[in-house]
DNA sequence: CCCCTTCTTGTGAAGTTGACAATAACTGAG
DNA sequence: CTCAGTTATTGTCAACTTCACAAGAAGGGG
């Protein structure tokens, strides 16, 4: 599953399928290995740039899970196992791939069922959503989504569109500049449209995040609704 | 993998394989898929019967992860899902098992290469223990550990074991019972070993902690030697 | 020069964590 | 029954962290 952020909100890519089944349905992009002798990475790395051209050492690639239910292709028995890609936003068009037929649909659209994906897709969509909401807090992921240089701004709406919440801007920045090896300043400014030039950062060395950026809880003013205590 | 806690220590279940190759050297226990339509984790489940006679209702299983790499398996391609099977504290003997050349080894003596594994099982157990220790800390994983009813200090030495640290005890209670739904009084006391009765308790609903139980960093004191600011 | 836009920063109150030791409840021996 | 031995359980204060909250800084454009 491929994810990427497009104005402001997470969005997955899906290809039309072009035969049977479930012909004509999106579908998560896949494939299956070319040879005995290819590495189950290597495959990934490989469906990554035929559906998108992307530079996959530029792109954010890791394994999910296995999905091997014997019934979840009516082909027969199809093992999978799930990767979970992350890019910089990308252009709509998906000029020069394979997959003319693929297209970003909003993430929010295939958790409420409104796409309809083929195959047991839209629970492995469900579980890699879910896999990079919790990662975002412990780990150095949101990076993933931004170019090499990017600004605090940026970063902000990339948890605040994976969460799907606001955050306070001025907690945000003390809480990622507290996170030593999180991000580290390159130095030079980028101007913007019309207002102060932000600060560009580069992903820094640290993969885990401490302290973690915890993703506030909608249940927070409900939570003891009568202070029942013991 | 199977985990369990013996004599207040992680351990984990090998196989002295009898074939080649890596003839007579302890593996993780596993098998293949029986037939075309058997389930993953049914198969997990079956081999794990047949390695301890486990009520396998009882036992938590997930899975970990693939390894495929096309050269881990010098018969050929072999492409293993791992899983990560969890229970309370067993006998010895292993009696009435299909293997009766498995043992109980600790896990200390897997991590640090002591107890050479075949294939790439050190591996797959080292990332495993370390799903396990990270799992601890903001899952309810910790009661599979336990027998149906435990005690808030067995509980706490299933931290500490997995871990390989200390608690403190006060801090402990305080910080499980604040977490709702991590473990439910069942209201009568269990007898010890001479001492106060200690209360009983049962794994609750939830098994998201919040608030997590952070292992304490070995660094904090030696984080910031000489107060490097910008 | 002024307005507009965007980025950046500080403070005080409330809550949380971590370090620390005394007491409660039972068993078994005398 | 009493006492010693053993294990389980609980409270407090200081240090730290988090949250809520608004004003100023830096550039662009008219």
């Amino acid at each position: 599953m491929i994810l990427t952020l497009r104005e402001g909100r997470l969005h997955v890519l899906v290809v039309e399928r072009g035969e049977a089944p479930f012909r004509g349905m999106p579908a998560l992009p896949g494939g299956f290995l070319n040879h005995d002798r290819e590495e189950i990475l290597d495959a990934a790395h490989r469906e990554l740039n035929e559906e998108t051209a992307l530079a996959s050492n530029w792109v954010h690639l890791e394994q999910l899970a296995v999905y091997g239910d014997s019934d979840r292709d009516p082909r027969g028995r199809v093992i999978s196992v799930a990767h979970l890609a992350i890019a910089p936003g990308l252009p709509d068009p998906l000029a020069g791939t394979d997959a003319t037929d693929a297209s970003w649909v909003p993430a929010e659209a295939v958790l409420s069922g409104e796409v309809e994906l083929a195959f047991d897709h839209r629970r492995i969509a469900t579980d890699g959503i879910e896999h990079a909401r919790t990662k975002l807090e412990f780990s150095s992921l949101a990076t993933a989504f931004c170019e090499e240089e990017f600004t605090i701004a940026e970063l902000q709406q990339v948890y605040e569109a994976v969460w799907g919440t606001k955050l306070d801007t001025r907690n945000f920045y003390r809480k990622v500049q507290a996170a030593k090896g999180f991000i580290i300043p390159v130095g030079t400014d980028r101007r913007s449209t019309g207002g102060r030039p932000a600060r560009l950062y580069r992903a820094g060395p640290k993969t885990v995040l401490f302290p973690p950026l915890i993703q506030p809880t909608p249940s927070a003013t409900e939570e003891n609704p009568n202070g029942e205590e013991e």
